[in-house]
RNA sequence: GGAGAGGUGGCCGAGUGGUCGAAGGCGCAGCACUGGAAAUGCUGUAUAGGGGCAACUCUAUCGAGGGUUCGAAUCCCUCCCUCUCCGCCA
């Protein structure tokens, strides 16, 4: 969410960095609506405190012996009566305003980093470097072929028992998804990373404070009796791990990571990979999240980047990152760096991890603030996550980049313990 | 799901409807005492928003939201959460 002072003192300044982003607001209503906000908060507390001082003097004139029901008594319960009725009626407006106005900053998405690559969509991209040797030999399989042929997963039956887009894993394929999950966790655990395994059933107030409400309500599965909702992402449990929260200044960072099944409509994806481990309803992932002083969000992204990275690298699997341009950011993101791992049976990089900082727009919607010891008051913290990895898509990078002439699959080293082989097929 | 008990500041814990943002204690910080420390004493110790250059000041907040009242932590209603017992269940 945006910065209701910033709105105040500088809302050229959210004019123009939304522009970076494509969009195109007037911000004139919402000043205007923010001003009456606060002149009429200003009338209401005034009018508040002239009701108190009538309170006091009522008993301190009972106190002094006045008569409960005498005139002196009356005249001043009569204006209090009055006092009272107008407040309310300022306390309705204000209330309606503030809503309003929180309902429509909610409705803006963060402004870019500064140091963001302009650009307006995902064509302008920049690509900041490559890791690992690509196979690109002729003849690769594509990872539905594999997993087809050595018997991983079950995708018709998965249609009967939910729908297109569900995905059965079987045999090897099962064992495969869980080293690779517990894999992964060992990996960032070993890093200074807390494991969490949180609900993910997550309810509206949770959403809203990493971002997907309102916004993206179409996006996500929701419970028809109750007020929860699939998790999209395991960012928005973490996010709100600590909402409302005042974190000690010596807890920071906080780093957390979680596995957790992700589900996502993918409304207005139809005909897109359709077919494999690719875009699921129901999918796990590994996801890693901070929480830091605004000073250190800058090169904890950079570590966080890393630690995803890092799986990638221990896997053996070519990667590259891109930094998101303006016109390609996540609603949240203040900056964004996506990992795409090599598929050479597809021959494309796919996004595999998208690592973002989202500054103090995640902890305002959700309230997360920190203190140190020696000052005075509270400030937001800043969030930072990406995944550590999208374990599906993991599983596809293994099974193309590791395919055998003869139809097996190697898996790496590291992996040969978690999943008690070498070998598939 | 049924029955009961309860939700007060960082923590514990008081609070008869009227100077209660809230006694007292613990904790924490500063000062004093000390060679240094402990102990002791004194002082200070919430958050959010508004106004003010500032000192400061106004408002709100005792689980949440309504209500009664001139005035609510205190009375009433609804909801949420926690605990105990019963039922059900992995």
């Amino acid at each position: 969410m945006l910065d209701q002072r910033l709105l105040r003192d500088n809302p050229e300044q959210i004019v123009s960095q939304l522009a970076r982003r494509g969009l195109t607001v007037d911000l004139t209503g919402l000043q205007l609506i923010a001003q009456q906000e606060r002149d009429l908060e200003q009338r209401r507390s005034e009018l508040q405190a002239e009701g108190n001082r009538t309170g006091k003097q009522v008993g301190q004139l009972i106190r002094g012996g006045a008569a409960a029901d005498g005139p002196e008594v009356a005249a001043l319960r009569e204006q209090g009566n009055r006092i009272k009725q107008q407040v309310a009626v300022l306390e309705e407006e204000e209330k309606s305003l503030e809503a309003r106005l929180r309902e429509q900053l909610l409705t803006f998405p963060n402004l870019p980093a500064p140091e963001v690559p302009e650009g307006t969509s995902e064509a302008e991209n920049v690509e900041v470097k490559r890791w690992g040797s690509p196979r690109s030999e002729a003849g690769l399989l594509e990872h539905w072929q594999i997993g087809e042929r050595l018997g991983l997963w079950e995708t018709e039956r998965s249609v009967r028992i939910a729908q297109s887009r569900f995905i059965t894993l079987l045999g090897a394929g099962a064992r495969l998804e869980r080293a690779l999950i517990s894999f992964m966790l060992d990996q960032h655990t070993s890093r200074g990373y807390t494991e969490v395994l949180p609900p993910v059933l997550v309810n509206s107030a949770s959403l809203t404070g990493s971002g997907q409400l309102p916004k993206f309500a179409e996006e996500s599965f929701r419970c028809s009796g109750d007020d929860l909702w699939l998790t999209p992402t395991a960012e928005v449990p973490l996010t709100s791990l600590h909402r409302d929260e005042v974190l000690a200044a010596e807890q920071l960072p906080l780093r957390y990571c979680a596995y957790t099944p992700c589900f996502r409509r993918e409304a207005g994806s139809y005909g897109r990979d359709t077919r494999g481990l690719i875009r699921l309803h129901q999918f796990n992932k590994v996801e890693l999240y901070w929480f830091t002083r605004p000073e250190e969000s800058a090169a904890a992204h950079e570590q966080l980047t890393r630690h995803a990275e890092a799986i990638l690298e221990t896997l053996d699997l070519p990667y590259r990152r891109i930094e998101l341009c303006t016109g390609d950011l996540g609603f949240s993101a203040a900056r964004t760096f996506d990992l795409e791992v090599w598929l050479p049976g597809a021959g494309t990089y796919r996004e595999i991890s998208s690592c973002s900082v989202c500054g103090d727009f995640q902890a305002r919607r959700a309230s997360i603030r920190f203190k140190d010891a020696d000052t005075k008051g509270t400030q937001l913290v800043h969030t930072l996550n990406g995944s550590g990895l999208a374990v599906g898509r993991t599983m596809a990078a293994l099974l193309e980049n590791g395919q055998q002439p003869d139809g097996s699959v190697q898996l790496p080293a590291a992996l040969v313990p978690y999943f008690g082989g070498e070998r598939i097929g």
